[in-house]
DNA sequence: CTGTTAGCGCATTCAA
DNA sequence: TTGAATGCGCTAACAG
């Protein structure tokens, strides 16, 4: 900068102000050292800036221990993407925070290593803020966000979807289908999507006056699990059933895809003796066979919503956002969902 | 830190060398700092470091043009995700670079906004490296490596799978199964994957002295297109087509998959009249009707050497890392591909 | 082993 | 409209 002042014959000052201030400085002499940043290939250092104004324009990424791509599908991944792309559009950056996987006990990684270069935070599904001191993010006046995981009540503005009541409703149209027994394949025990979407389908039985027990429950250990194992687990538990439910309901799409492949493998019918519904809506569930129903999760404008509050949150001028913002989740009615099978012993005769 | 270093009764750089060179400092002295530290809630400031050492532990990731999750299915984003833990693992941070769609012509945002904040990039696919003057990232020095796409040609150390390779063999074993007429499912025409995919196909026709017109092409549009209604697209195609070849490649899973599944939904049986071979080996792929057999894109072993490879170009020390580094692909054979079925005029009987 | 000093590159006072 | 001076928080010489 200061060679770029030298050659334009002007103070360090006032190339500054012709970069950041257009209007505060003379046309003539602005073009000048222009021409002469140009000239010299000159770059500011944000490094700098951010020391001196004291802020930046990174916005830190805080994801779940288990990976990107596994447990919830693509669904981090399809977060991720928009809100890189909104905070983008916005001029600011997305830092992906390290995992403190390795030095855990010793010193919180992310917290301590971007440090005064991070302006918010978004914490996407079950990341954990890293606790510290009253300077840590928590503590310390860091804006921070969350989505897809409600945090609201630790008074972290958040952006979900309801998939309890998202749940609940798919469910009373399986009851309504006539279904009265359900198979349900729990995700990882104690998570937060997994405690909403039972908690959905326990609704649903609740006010269809049906007992507790007419949903089986199988799986959700504590350990991580991938979705497609499960769904395997899951069918072979459930074909080795005395009495087979005749609705499956799955905490994840991968599970869901990966159980109704397993089942109609060993005979089942889908949805002729066994309806299947998934949740998450990944897109390879249209081509499953049959066709998965699942209830969406609307990934991209959780994302960008999720973004924008930050946003909102960054900007002193802009109203307090709303400690929480619901998406609706979106029913994609597929066949691998249809009306219960008659009772054996009742059936009468089959079609010739 | 001067907070710190008046409560602990010391100077300043004692404190810094308390933190940063534990070696260096009184033990006694050192304990003091840290429970002043400590009762403070002290946080370094990593941007100030940063301007003082000149340097960053921040790694930029530019990703393509096209998103995270679609195109090459979860490709991109599970070789994010190696290429974020090996990162961490060594203590650097990952910054997402933003598309520099919005203010394309103005300024390079990626180039500006991170400079002097990014000790080093990584190109994820057909990422563009922003171009710019000498000090841009591509004339400044700044270490550059790319992942999955070969940019060795230009003096990037490119981390790569050997895509043609593999489809050649794979398309020599279909060959080999007794497939003669082969129907291509193209990707996004000028894609480096597009190229060297359909590259291998013409490899093994030609090894096998089978003319070019053995594979019909379908698709490669120039426009960014979804891989699943690519599929469904290149299905109808080949039901129209008045001969039909035995078998269908398509240049990437997503294609292969509502490919697979809108045919049979037509009549067709895979294998039985039709093998079907994707690429990239997403795992869903094992659930489909019949299993898809692919290609496995080793998309962690790809980002943690890239990763290394970084590293490896930033530690001085370190020998230079090799300019292309090749991982195999691999086969996974699953139950979508079988030999070619007789010819129609031959067929003699069916099992009864 | 510790304190003093200087400066990384920039934005911003305050004068001129 | 511009220039000179100051300091953001930290690290690395160099003395002591």
């Amino acid at each position: 900068m200061r060679d770029v002042a030298r050659l334009a014959g002007v103070a360090t000052s006032t190339v500054s102000r012709a970069l950041a201030q257009p209007g505060r400085v003379n046309e003539a002499t602005r073009r000048r050292i222009l021409a002469a940043a140009e000239q010299l290939g000159y770059v500011p250092n944000a490094a700098a800036r951010n020391l001196r104004v004291g802020t930046s324009n990174i916005i830190m990424a805080v994801l779940p221990e288990t990976t990107i791509t596994y447990g919830t599908s693509q669904i981090v991944a399809e977060v991720l993407q928009t809100v890189a792309a909104t905070l983008s559009d916005n001029g600011f950056n997305l830092l992906i925070a390290g995992r403190s996987r390795s030095r855990a006990g010793e010193q919180h990684i992310p917290d301590l290593a971007v440090s005064g270069i991070v302006r918010g935070a978004i914490l996407i599904g079950s990341a954990e803020l890293p606790p510290g001191g009253r300077r840590s993010p928590a503590g310390g006046g860091l804006p921070v966000v969350s989505v897809l995981e409600d945090r609201s009540a630790a008074g972290i503005p958040s952006v979900i979807a309801d998939d309890r009541r998202a749940m609940r409703g798919a469910v009373l149209r399986l009851i309504g289908l006539g279904h009265r027994s359900f198979f349900y394949i729990a995700g990882p025990a104690g998570s937060y999507h997994e405690a909403e979407r039972s908690g959905g389908l326990a609704d649903a039985l609740a006010a269809s006056g049906l007992p507790e027990r007419a949903a089986v429950r199988h799986g959700g250990s504590h350990t991580f699990q991938d979705g497609f194992e499960s769904g395997v687990e899951a069918a072979r538990a459930w074909l080795a059933l005395e009495s087979r439910p005749t609705a499956a309901i799955a905490c994840w799409d991968d599970a869901a895809i990966a159980f109704l492949s397993t089942v109609r493998q060993q005979g089942a019918a889908v949805p002729g003796d066994l309806s299947v519904l998934g949740f998450d809506g990944v897109p390879v569930g249209a081509f499953c066979e049959p066709p998965l129903t699942t209830l969406r999760q609307p990934t991209a404008e959780l994302g960008a919503k999720a973004a924008e509050t930050l946003l909102a949150l960054l900007d002193g001028g802009a109203p307090a956002p709303p400690l929480r913002t619901t998406l609706p989740n979106q029913l994609l009615p597929r066949a691998s969902i249809a009306a219960a099978p008659k009772r054996r012993g009742r059936r009468t005769s089959r079609p010739p």
